[in-house]
DNA sequence: TCATCTTGTCAAGCATATTTTACATTTAAT
DNA sequence: ATTAAATGTAAAATATGCTTGACAAGATGA
């Protein structure tokens, strides 16, 4: 099966929401703020209920937030 | 914390997609059968990743299988 | 300097997603 | 009447997401 990637935009987008910081994100999106610096950094990714609940945080659809794409390069 | 629900249009996709079988379905996301039945009868969410693959398939963006939305009554 | 805020990270444990194996029911075809 | 395909479901095991508690480092301001 073709592995995947899922970047991520929420580092930018807590700054452009007026540098909210991982704290107040968390608090937010009812996690922890370890959760969300790991998901920020790429450690894990997300539950689907957590992606949707950080995307309406922000006011985007989840597809803004999070995007897919199918890694080629491996098998 | 806001409980929220995930729905999703898996059934409904499949027979749209020429009456495809969950058994087809599972082989091109690359999980089993008992998995995507799980998911379409709402035992549990699948990974973003999962999801991601899923819509994938259907040629649609994630946003057009799954929907979100808040549990207002719940607390 | 000292205190505070933000972020990175780690380990242990709990919660949930997924697999595997297996058995039952329904429907359609022979 | 039987066979095969599609689906529902369940228990046990494994993998991954998430929490809790903790410590460190850089930035900022008193």
């Amino acid at each position: 099966m073709a592995k995947c990637v899922i970047g991520n935009e929420i580092r930018k987008l807590r700054f452009l929401a007026g540098e909210m910081t991982q704290q107040q994100l968390a608090d937010r999106t009812g996690v922890t703020r370890q959760t969300l610096a790991a998901i920020e950094n790429g450690k894990y990714y997300p539950s689907l209920e957590l992606a949707f609940r950080i995307a309406h945080v922000f006011g985007l659809p989840l597809t803004e937030v999070f995007s897919f794409r199918l890694d080629e390069d491996s098998k």
